[in-house]
DNA sequence: GCCCAGGGAATCG
DNA sequence: CGATTCCATGGG
């Protein structure tokens, strides 16, 4: 991978194992959105990227060194090596079909509260309707920054009752999101600490709030904390594995189980898979 | 009208 | 334990 900065942006060429668009479409994040010129943008502790994809290299409008270390380099995980996730897939032959149909994903660094918050929202849920209510949420709650808005801190939420929320229409969501919000807020969950925990330590403290059972506590922990062996089941990811595997996913997937969990999932939502 | 959506809590047996 | 039901809302 080189990196280059020039103009103001920042290019980024010889990228193995990168797709920008599998990376924030395929159901991990909820704030980015492409334009008609095929750039994507979104907003991460606020700062607004405007990013495009051609076919060699990659490039993030107006962004200097300094803020791709500090914010880019980290969120889209560009430091790991894909290749032994990937090789791991190699092992049957669904998973390689599904690995090959996303080998650009990269499971994002997000923000743990971000995370959390945007997983309470998923629940019984449609992506295009989740990222409505978290647009909501942002404009009604966030701080206005370049290019819109920030996403509200978990102590901005604390203060706030579900009547507030009625302007998100999130439904019965809206009484977790209170919940999460002061639970962290006042450090009865401590997403750093959290963060720092083995995955099943990590899980039972996140079910603390109400609202978040192990499906959300495992989002929580892949896409917001790196937990890579969190394996969020949903209902598309159950059939997948019983199916192929009887039910669980053989241990010897488990230290990549997230990332995989991600191929099958983009794969059978892309191709709306009948398994 | 019906069904479903990146689930979870409450309440059964 | 596992199975059911309800939860609000919007799109197909």
């Amino acid at each position: 991978m080189k990196i280059v900065f020039k103009d103001g942006n920042c290019i980024i060429s010889d990228i193995k194992h990168f797709n920008l668009a599998q990376t924030l479409d395929c159901g991990q994040a909820f704030r980015w959105n492409q334009c008609q010129d095929g750039s994507w943008s979104g907003i991460v502790k606020g700062t607004f990227l405007k990013a495009r994809q051609f076919d060699n290299y990659l490039i993030f409008y107006n962004t200097d060194q300094n803020t791709y270390e500090t914010v880019w380099k980290d969120y889209f995980d560009f430091e790991r090596d894909y290749s032994l996730p990937l090789s791991y897939t190699h092992r049957h032959k669904f998973l390689e079909t599904a690995a090959d149909f996303g080998n650009g994903i990269h499971i994002l660094k997000q923000e743990p509260w971000e995370a959390l918050c945007s997983f309470i929202i998923s629940q019984n849920n449609n992506i295009p309707r989740i990222k409505g209510i978290i647009e909501r949420l942002c404009e009604n709650f966030g701080e206005r920054c370049d290019g819109g808005y920030t996403f509200p801190d978990a102590l901005t939420l604390s203060k706030l009752t579900v009547d507030d929320l009625a302007a998100l229409r999130s439904g019965f969501r809206s009484k977790y999101i209170i919940d999460a919000a002061k639970k962290v807020a006042d450090n009865t969950v401590n997403l750093e600490a959290v963060k720092q925990m083995p995955t099943e330590e990590a899980r039972n403290e996140l079910t603390k709030i109400y609202g978040v059972g192990t499906k959300v506590a495992d989002c929580t922990l892949l896409f917001g904390m790196g937990h890579l062996d969190a394996f969020p089941k949903d209902v598309w990811i159950k059939r997948a594995i019983e199916v192929l595997f009887d039910g669980d996913l053989p241990e010897q997937y488990c230290e990549y189980a997230g990332i995989i969990q991600q191929y099958i999932f983009f794969y059978a939502r892309e191709t709306k898979l009948d398994i």
